[in-house]
DNA sequence: GGCGATTTTAGAACGGTTCTAATTCGTTGA
DNA sequence: TCAACGAATTAGAACCGTTCTAAAATCGCC
């Protein structure tokens, strides 16, 4: 583990214990699992880590560890109707995330593109919109959906 | 019907002809039903309006028909896991929403917020970003959550 | 009107997520 | 060491929106 995924667990955990939850094992290797990766897992993907080291661990205890990281607001959950959620225990703020159409890789966005595109996500900006919209937002997401680099070798014609 | 609305259904109607498929009256009803609303409809809702004029039409059609006009870059469609997907048939380029997490309403937000936010949908930016990231983009999201005016009044402490 | 192709229907199947009831685990205090 | 209580976990059922399937209905064309 880096000292950023590091750090996340260190957050993680004392969110949990703010909530009067205790950090049991499992726990513990979920968000390790979560801290430790920028793919972005979904539920499934952080249950079969998880069972690496607690073989009998259902997915119920994955779900039920993510809603409370929800609602700590420790964790970025990316919805799809067609495919299984997505997340993002690294960094826990709203940012820009590129979608590959084809083989469902996901990464963050932020940074690349000049600063121009939007990177919302701070107070201020949803505070504003807040003000512009009569809205009370919360959150905020924004998604690029296109085929990743390695996609478009892969297709290429031999 | 306004205008705008007319104008869609004849979009619709003409990309599906050069699809090579009917247009039915069912999918006739259902092209209506998604230009003469903003309220971004689920399926279920577009199936119950159609069902007023023909009253044995399947939710399976209504989820074809949706298809199509997808195939046609047509319509924009909502991903949501928890909910249903919702559909923007009168402004099928991307633009940014407002959802609401009380009462799920979902509304359309360019303009507002003096054109800074992110408003992109704009083949050119797509351009741009797909040489900054190596992605082949094609699409985008931009969604802000929060609790909307009349849910905060209907909230408030009587 | 009849014929082949397209569309539609009803309901089953599917997949991810949530729920439920029973079991296990952990802690505390005798 | 053990009993007892609450919290956490499990396995599997339930749920719900969406997709699939096979049969029936409809459409356009001759």
């Amino acid at each position: 583990m880096d000292s950023h995924a590091n750090r996340r667990v260190a957050e993680m955990r004392e969110s949990l214990s703010a909530l009067g939850v205790n950090v049991t094992r499992r726990r513990a290797k979920t968000l390790e699992a979560l801290a430790s990766t920028d793919s972005h897992p979904s539920a499934n993907e952080i249950h079969a880590e998880v069972r690496r080291w607690y073989p009998s661990t259902s997915l119920a205890t994955i779900y039920n560890t993510i809603e409370l990281l929800k609602e700590t607001g420790q964790i970025l959950e990316l919805e799809f109707s067609g495919a299984a959620n997505r997340y993002d225990g690294r960094r826990p703020a709203a940012h820009p995330h590129l979608v590959c159409l084809d083989c469902e890789a996901i990464e963050d966005m932020d940074g690349i593109g000049d600063g121009d595109p939007p990177a919302v996500g701070v107070g201020t900006d949803l505070d504003r919109l807040s003000r512009a919209t009569g809205y009370k937002l919360v959150s905020q997401r924004t998604d690029y959906y296109g085929v990743c680099p390695a996609c478009q070798s892969a297709g290429e014609p031999a």
